[in-house]
DNA sequence: AAGTGGTCTAGACCACGGC
DNA sequence: CCGTGGTCTAGACCACTTG
């Protein structure tokens, strides 16, 4: 079987081998098929079957052990998050079994704080557009997000940007920027009374927040994003291979 | 310069490279010697450069640009953590630039809970190892250790057990287990008291709680792991390469 | 146009584990 | 012993950015 070339091979090998776990043809605890048998039915070398391998093994899908096979890991369905996209949220609700939403909540603008036009190397004053959107999980509020972007950086009217879209994806479109990478603290802090009007349960109960800055390639900083959550409700559980 | 074959030759190019980079050889938001340069000055092939700039990218030391050149990534200092060695504890402590410290507080034997023996796969009953630690950071006790192994896995006395090692020297040592994977839950959680007694500050403040679960490559569980840490003092923040 | 990183190949040799 | 994954090489071609 020979791939087409509409997606890079390494990422259409990925999404086969994935799918073969997920629907059991590879089943939990048990052995795949060796990099040469791989490498021979998918029609492609042996190096692009390790560097997929080599990923799925650092995500926790797959075992691997020297001299003797590749296995099917029976426990890593039970992470819901990955390190390939880590702080994805709707990847987050989907991993805990749900199905995600995006709603926006409200898109402003303001002027920056003392603080925030120092991490985004601003000056004092300078506008910013605040987006606060709520993840939902079969319609149940989980997930408050709220980021602020330099209004500078924007190229349509405010009230174009769809509030549903992944935030790497409202860069692209109305700020014509691309994430390179993210700086993320992760936090526990007390749930506040302005975030409480929008997560369900008792006030004042510890939560996890996400304190994550945007970077572009040219390591200048695009943006800041607080994401807080309930963690008895959404687990955020991680797979990780050692050595 | 040809690099010994001591460890694998990409490991050494990675430490060489991570060394030029702290030591600022290759200094904050400048460019690095291109791919063939650098197999070239270190006697390497290409494809081996490639597999370690890959991965110092995907922690956020570098930032690879097609058609321009690889350049120093200047806010990847301020992470506390990276993907290879996530939830190594003395890691966080160092990159938060203290110098760590393990000390054993207590290890004891117990009959394992029931939810305990329904995770590892023991019978009701069946003997636990309770090992107790407290990391410190310059000498502040900041994060409590609490590690639980079934008993019949230990291969030398209780006592003989170092605690200032670390878990995965400890399970090769005294239980002759290499750990393969782990899952770990990330929490948020009210400080109790009986944490409170070894950790500084006012009780019940919100804190972070690793809960990990160590399995063997066999996909079987070996051990649980809760850690406990304040975040305000000990910030847990990872870069990551968005593509 | 030249040079960079991105992708992929074919093949070699080694270390390890099960048979 | 044989087959497995682990490592490394040399070289090809492509996509992209910059001068």
């Amino acid at each position: 079987m020979r791939v087409l070339q509409a997606r890079s091979i390494a990422d259409q090998v990925d999404e086969i081998l994935l799918e073969r776990i997920r629907s059991g043809i590879y089943s939990p605890g048990n052995r795949i098929p060796s990099e040469s048998e791989l490498s021979d039915e998918l029609g492609v070398s042996r190096a692009t079957v390790r560097s997929v391998l080599a990923k799925l093994a650092a995500n926790g899908f797959i075992i691997r052990k020297q001299g003797d096979g590749t296995y099917v890991n029976e426990h890593a369905h039970r992470a819901s998050a990955h390190f390939g996209n880590l702080w994805d949220l709707t990847e987050l609700i989907a991993g805990n079994g749900y199905n995600p939403s995006i709603r926006l909540i409200s898109i402003a603008q303001r002027p920056a704080t003392e603080k925030e036009s120092l991490v985004l190397g601003l000056e004092a004053g300078d506008e910013l557009i605040c987006l606060r959107r709520l993840f939902h999980a079969d319609q149940r509020a989980v997930i408050l997000a709220d980021n602020v972007i330099p209004a500078s950086m924007l190229c349509e009217p405010m009230k174009n940007i769809d509030g549903g879209l992944h935030i790497r994806e409202i860069f692209e479109l109305y700020f014509h920027k691309k994430i390179a990478f993210v700086l993320t603290n992760i936090r526990s802090v007390v749930l506040d009374p302005g975030a409480h009007r929008y997560l369900a349960g008792e006030s004042a109960r510890p939560i996890l927040q996400l304190q994550t800055t945007f970077y572009e390639k040219n390591n200048l900083p695009l943006a800041l994003g607080v994401n807080v959550f309930d963690d008895s409700f959404l687990h955020l559980s991680l797979a990780q291979a050692w050595n």
